[in-house]
DNA sequence: GCCGGTTCCGAAAACGTTTTCGATTCCGAT
DNA sequence: ATCGGAATCGAAAACGTTTTCGGAACCGGC
């Protein structure tokens, strides 16, 4: 069907190992016959088999992208995606080849780490999605295999984190808030037990003990990172709440700020014009919405490059396994009003 | 490393083709023995390596999904995400497994199509992305691969198509704007060159000739399908025409619809009061912009999830190539107001 | 002209499967 | 008892690479 290697080593006049190793930059091939084999090889239009070579060699260059729960319906799309440009942008800038993967929890209860990678002769992963309690994260501790996860503390010997300073993040989004004269602020929480809230709940917490104010338990609104549950919140919160009580809405995600939105334009109140609002992500679609949302941008995109980088390093004994911390951006929009 | 099929054929006191027959269920193996090997493999924790299965094997379930300027900055996201969640979900129901190759037209005339099916062992593809001057288009055509392309038009003797009838959607689309009282329709419209776009111009001229209207060329604002010209566009247009010159615009996506909302607000025109706007492909994103826009979904989800199908019919020979037209649907939202 | 050391290349093993082919066993019928 | 054929399984080729090992050829130096 398609042209092999020993389709080349015949028309050349060399065994196929010659072939291989003038293709690959091996030093023991004299220039003039690696000129020629590499001129055949053109001419015949071969492309080497990349399942073969996966099966043969010890050393490939081709990583994973694992994501988890891509199939749940509240799922953000834009984040698989732009970690995947991410991703891509690197590989192609760099030859590697990259395969993704899509599991779920109840995936890696029946097939183990190892299992996928050695099924898929992957090499190395970058691995998206995974929550504290996943079976994959004691996996990847004790894998001998380099591995990068993102967004999730993961310790292992041979595992690298590529995450943001979400505390730090989430304190400078609060900070803001209150340099911006906001002293009522109600906290619209993401789901309880994950570590992304958590995380953001310290960043919050920190901020505005430092400035003298307290998050207290009723002004905290609960919700599993769902727009609708974000604005039937804000809707029962004013049921027992004076409207002056609060001057802004402090969201962990973009996602439960268009749902904020979305109730107090119910109620007839204007953003920023009666309260502000701001989200966490740095969603395309907070560019979109009315007012656009002033939001901590995570630069997922970078994330996959940066991770795709440090795979590679990893792979190639370049780098450590270590936790790389990226800058975010605090994106200034139009959704908060300066006041008092 | 890990558990191969010789380490269940010596567990076992068989032969490792004992294994393979006895796993893949062929029918020269005695049930006893069948059963042995199978407890045997549970036991040992086997499973196959997928690369080696796909270098051996002549009928591979492998399919996969292949994604053309994927990279591309104009490409709206959600279009990739949804197809590759409608193609896994279907891969997950019927135990195929999928990749995902990202291409574009360079690659494109780097490596043919044969030669990338080639190196990753695809046995049939899922082709997304696709322009009608891509060099694949024509290697489709010559293929014996079983292929099915979404929204792109190619015939072959195994080629299917998964479309929508995007003509009688525009077209249901225009009078729907039509029905609601509209006279005075400026189309944005799209990349002039590609095919989308003519298809949703036959719509609308289709249907504005019916309703005795016609569409000028003076009332078309042409664009690249960005956002940005959309918005610029509109601002061009009110500096040579009077504002009662339009009530409404018909846009070629939602993206372009969100330009034009844009370039309304900054003038200080409302919408739907005092214009109407439609968009079309039915992104997440026209629920949460404001208002939120009426579109013609191109269900986007369920496009993946036949085009699995279908390709794996094909595959397995229970179906011809043929052309797949899924419903399209009218989403009613709030950007259109009646007149008149 | 012989020898030690390069330089270059071919032969073949290895990767883990699937699948063909043929060999063995077993059984009932002749 | 012999045979035909079915049932069951083992041996081995094949898929297309990479990579190890060793052998040939060549070289300069003695």
């Amino acid at each position: 069907m398609s042209v092999t290697i020993q389709d080349v080593a015949k028309a050349a006049g060399v065994s196929v190992g010659t072939v291989s190793r003038a293709l690959n930059n091996y030093a023991d091939i004299s220039e003039n016959t690696r000129a020629r084999i590499i001129r055949t090889a053109q001419e015949l239009g071969y492309h080497p088999n990349l399942v073969a070579r996966s099966l043969s060699t010890k050393h490939p260059r081709s990583i994973a992208l694992i994501l988890s729960g891509f199939l749940e319906e509240t799922i953000i799309n834009d984040f698989e995606t732009m970690l995947m440009k991410g991703c891509y942008q690197f590989a192609f800038e760099h030859g590697v080849d990259i395969s993704i993967h899509v599991i779920n929890s109840a995936i890696q209860r029946r097939k183990s780490y190892e299992q996928l990678c050695y099924e898929h002769n992957i090499s190395g992963a970058i691995l998206f999605g995974l929550k504290t309690t996943d079976p994959y994260c004691e996996a990847l501790a004790d894998s001998k295999r380099p591995c990068v996860t993102i967004d999730t503390e993961v310790k292992g010997p041979h595992v690298s984190n590529v995450t943001l300073d979400h505390i730090a993040a989430f304190d400078e989004l609060t900070q803001y808030l209150i340099s911006q004269g906001h002293r009522r602020i109600v906290l619209v929480h993401g789901r309880k037990e994950a570590m992304v809230s958590m995380e953001r709940l310290a960043g919050a917490y920190q901020a505005m003990e430092r400035n003298g104010l307290q998050l207290t338990h009723d002004r905290i609104i609960y919700t599993n990172f769902l727009r609708e549950e974000a604005t039937q919140g804000v809707l029962d919160y004013f049921k027992t709440h004076a409207p002056d009580d609060v001057t802004a809405f402090l969201c962990m995600s973009d996602m439960l700020a268009i749902g904020v939105i979305e109730a107090l334009k119910r109620l007839g109140r204007r953003v920023p014009q009666d309260y502000s609002v701001v989200g966490y992500d740095g969603l395309d679609v907070t560019n979109y919405t009315d007012p656009r949302i002033t939001t901590v941008d995570q630069n997922i995109k970078e994330k996959g490059y940066e991770a795709a980088r440090l795979l590679l390093d990893m792979l190639e004994g370049r780098r450590q396994a270590q936790r790389l911390v990226l800058p975010h951006i605090l994106t200034v929009k139009d959704s908060v009003r300066r006041i008092g």
